[in-house]
DNA sequence: CTGTTAGCGCCTTCAC
DNA sequence: GTGAAGGCGCTAACAG
């Protein structure tokens, strides 16, 4: 924490009401809607907080008992992500809209940041709490540890920690995706995504074994990719996959990063003159520009992150009523929708 | 401003003394280092810490004489956009490496929100500004209006207002990507750009014009279209100018969405059996994903939102030093990349 | 080494 | 209508 700073030359309530000649707590009337202040004394006053460029300290207005920081902490794994820049948008979105501002952090999936974060923002006296949680365990979660702030958990569940909690539709989401492909009339079916540590990458590719189920088929453990984080791995993971014997003719991509790497890896191809009908058709969970400029057919699993954030949003706010609702934990799934690119 | 919340559980530094059986100050002195504590009671203290789930209040301590609150307030136009997500990301990583957080809001360009963020963050006493500015007056940022806290401008200066400022080399970058769709051997070379308002849409027109300038040549006005806010205005245009009696063989497009925009029209062309021979050349100031799998050359001005984000955070932190650094203002260009896709 | 005093900027409560 | 205390949680400064 910065120690000893620059003196902000901020000017404070009493100099304003030594500026207009009244006492602070006629100041403090003024700005907080007038009530019991003589209009003219109103306009005095009005005129010193312009003259003297003074913004109310919001810092020690919410010290005072009773108030509140109207601070909502946010911390996401990966800010630079699209879908989570878009998380955090919705966030602030209703937020704002409550009169709330929000504090940002990003952690990098990285479990120790993310445990100082929350800590800050407890220290910062935040109202609430948005997470992206980047481990499995929740220890540092729990209602003691927050002090009883309210906590939302986002796009992944933590085990064992009781909290409100926004998803997506996942394996919903990820059966729909597979079951185009079975529709399209394909079998031989690769499935490429998170590892298996990271929940949505479990709940995806449940949904594609279930889909495979309905169909009476079961995946091919050969034709099964599940740790790839980036682009790169993905085309590294997609190569493999054509260069088998036997190649899929279709793949399942759980995530955007995945997608984009067997979408280069099927360029890549092209340009060396493999021949277009030995490429795979894809179907991806997560959207990406351009989706119907590819040369081969793409399905879409979408969904709008920005809605996510929304309403990660409006169950943490329906928490901070003046009474500490002590309502159950809500789980809501927002739904994809499956969609072939044109 | 929410008023009258719920009364927080947190422990305060009195409890914790009571629970050790020491003074508050003892409190204080072992949570800020531990000099003269005895070590076992600093013990006993840190015990009661963490029974109790204390943790220091840092809005009552920024509230104390010589202390700032730690806050960066970030107003940026889109957060949804990469672009400006990777830019907060980039600030918020270099405040957080300096012990701040950044405080973030969403302006959506509309320059009412952006002065009511600006007052709320000077309200809450942030230590400083960085903001994507959305309109084109700063009158509203004026030093005595901020009260001294500093500013960082990014993307976008502000006509009149002299304050620390990060921009792109918008001007290079356009003038390079044109040069390369010149050296192409393009001649009827069309422009997709912002409103002429927008400060970055005028300075990439510029580096447009220079480089045509730079060959003996001037922009058609019949091949420039200038007010495209979305991908489909872009299409509309593109539209437009291929149907013209005498169409360009290249577009230079001055950002993302009007990029995806022309790409998008090519598509629908080539689906209706156009010539591929037919299709323009393009060049794009800001980079998209799977550019190299276009069916059209395609030229890249790239550049590391992230990294801008960095130096204005980095600007920022160099006023912050204990004197209120008097240094004149800076303004830094950072420089771009002109890439043909692979 | 440890405790007491005082005050940061504001607003609730109680006088006038 | 307006003003004077008092205190929110914390920590410099000053005892002891």
């Amino acid at each position: 924490m910065p120690e000893g700073q620059r003196k902000s030359k901020q000017p404070t309530i009493r100099e304003v009401a030594a500026h207009a000649g009244v006492s602070p707590m006629t100041v403090s009337r003024t700005l907080s809607g007038g009530v019991y202040v003589r209009p003219d004394v109103q306009e005095r006053v009005l005129r010193a907080v312009r003259e003297l460029g003074y913004h109310r300290n919001e810092i020690a207005r919410s010290l005072r008992p009773g108030q509140s920081s109207g601070l909502i902490g946010v911390a996401i794994t990966n800010l630079g992500n699209p879908y989570y820049g878009n998380f955090a948008l919705g966030v602030e979105e209703v937020a704002a809209r409550h009169g709330r501002r929000i504090i940002l952090g990003n952690t990098g999936e990285d479990p120790a940041r993310e445990r100082q974060l929350v800590s800050d923002f407890i220290g910062r006296q935040v109202e609430g709490l948005v997470l992206v949680p980047s481990g499995r365990s929740g220890e540092h979660l729990s209602s003691d540890e927050l002090g009883g702030v309210p906590l939302v958990l986002a796009s992944r569940s933590l085990d064992g920690l009781d909290a409100d909690t926004v998803l997506l539709d996942d394996v919903g989401g990820a059966a729909g995706g597979t079951r185009a492909l079975l529709d399209a009339g394909h079998t031989r079916i690769a499935f490429l995504g998170n590892a298996r540590s990271v929940f949505t990458g479990e709940r995806r590719f449940e949904g594609f074994v279930r889909a495979l189920a309905e169909r009476g088929l079961v995946p091919d453990d050969a034709l099964v990719e599940r740790d790839q984080q980036d682009v790169a791995a993905a085309e590294t993971a997609t190569r493999r996959l054509l260069d088998l014997d036997h190649p899929p003719t279709a793949i399942f991509s759980a995530n955007n990063r995945n997608s984009i790497g067997v979408l280069h890896e099927v360029a890549r191809r092209l340009r060396s003159g493999a021949a277009l009908e030995a490429m795979p058709a894809l179907a991806s969970f997560d959207a990406f520009e351009l989706a119907g400029l590819m040369p081969v057919p793409v399905t879409i699993v979408d969904h709008d992150p920005r809605e996510l954030g929304r309403e990660a949003a409006r169950l943490l706010l329906a928490r901070l009523g003046p009474e500490p609702s002590v309502e159950p934990s809500r789980r809501v799934e927002m739904p994809v929708r499956v969609v072939t690119a044109t």
